[in-house]
DNA sequence: GCCGTGGCAAACGTCTGATGAATCGTCACA
DNA sequence: TGTGACGATTCATCAGACGTTTGCCACGGC
């Protein structure tokens, strides 16, 4: 077996049998080469794949960690992969963050909470006050973002802030022929969500939340042919 | 800035401008070195972060390439980290596979294809025969993963693919106390899933699969004081 | 007694150079 | 024309050295 991939497997193994938990410290580098019959350049490169995907951690002067295996915290990892997907492939994974947020609007919806409305009622007054493109995706992140986090399900909120995230980086917002057009029909579909949420009706929230992002999709699907790439 | 963070930046940079499409080629490692302005050490450990995303690919003897950029591609690699999370998480997850494999069945079923009510019913047939763990673990991916890809988003069975997988690494079909009730109660959860599919109803397929799903959450919130890890 | 400072050791971060291994294209030969 | 051997290219791995950061502890001033 190939050295790094066998250092891979070594450190893969430490956490899956138990024997390292969330938290736990890895012995020192030049010990795990030892450890597992492999050089220190082969060693810290599994350590680098294991990084990237958020299950250890590597602090300088500190030592090496196992993460804390929280599921929101890891698939905030894929943002890093995500945000290189082409036009095509983000259509694809819009559809997952429909179904998903539409079942956390409805979850929010369902629980009776006049602050949160309260809360939601304020960003969109900010967000249909503004034409800064910028300002526009920062609130309605907050807005969308509000909303899973009273679903109550951090993971299903890590996973369509990441996709929105995606979706963020073509200009919806930007001025331009049907500026006007679009941000009136976001802001109306916003409040429909808003309006779901207050009176506590869950089937209606999933389906304004469902309509809403199906109209995201929408005018993503229109820009296919001139895409704008994300700039890190 | 950290060199390897440098590297990392700029190698994502490369892709993200568009200046290396899905399949591109890098250029040879010494010139990447120069461009970036960090050592060999470096710069490998930026790719091997990347390659475990999924993004690029090193190729032996050949070099190192842009991956497809596929979206269940790259979901894919999740399991990676997936297969490390406790069972505490596992079940955060289970409600993103629930909800995204209801809405998968509803439009597997929305779609009339008689082939594959065949070919699910097939699978059932031996499932319902088998009580090796190993094998039922086997066809239970094999008949959601149909369901799922006949749904039509190859993202949404990456995802799924990826839950469930996880799942099955705690032991709920070993020979045990409750085995027979419980896959009494699997096997019928099935041939629910799959009499939706064949009478082509979506919201009763919706609803048999959001049940079938939550039994398991059931069954896996039972074992939550002694967790099965997995074993790669 | 408390707190800030300085030094020391541990640990990760980076660089360099050399060697091994796999791939791919080329070219001579049958 | 097919094919096999060869060599150039490229990634994979190793070993060693040095830099940088962190954390701890003793020391001394307040």
């Amino acid at each position: 077996m190939a050295a790094t991939d066998k250092a891979l497997a070594g450190l893969r193994q430490m956490i899956a049998s138990g024997e390292l938990g969330p938290g736990a410290k890895f012995p020192p580098e030049p010990e795990l080469c030892d450890h597992l019959g492999v050089s220190r350049s082969s060693l810290r490169e599994a350590v680098r794949s294991l990084g990237a995907l958020g299950v250890i951690e590597s602090r300088h002067g500190s030592g090496t960690y196992v993460s804390a295996l929280d599921p929101a915290a890891i698939i905030s990892r894929f943002s890093l992969s995500v945000e290189l997907i082409p036009l095509e492939g983000v259509l694809e994974l819009l559809e997952v963050r429909r179904v998903l947020e539409a079942h956390a609007t409805a979850a929010a919806a369902a629980r009776q909470d006049p602050e949160l409305a309260e809360r939601l009622g304020a960003i969109l007054d900010q967000l249909e006050s503004t034409t800064e493109a910028a300002e526009i995706q920062h609130l309605d992140a907050e807005f969308h973002n509000a909303i899973c986090t009273a679903g109550g399900n951090p993971t299903v909120t890590a996973l369509t802030d990441v996709i929105r995230g995606r979706g963020g980086h073509y200009r919806i917002f930007e001025p331009g022929a049907d500026f006007d057009a679009i941000k009136r029909t976001s802001d109306r579909g916003h409040r429909e969500i808003l309006g779901a949420i207050t009176s506590r009706d869950p089937a209606a929230a999933a389906t304004a939340a469902s309509a809403h992002i199906a109209q995201t999709e929408h005018w993503l699907r229109a820009l296919r042919p001139n895409p704008q790439p994300a700039l890190p």
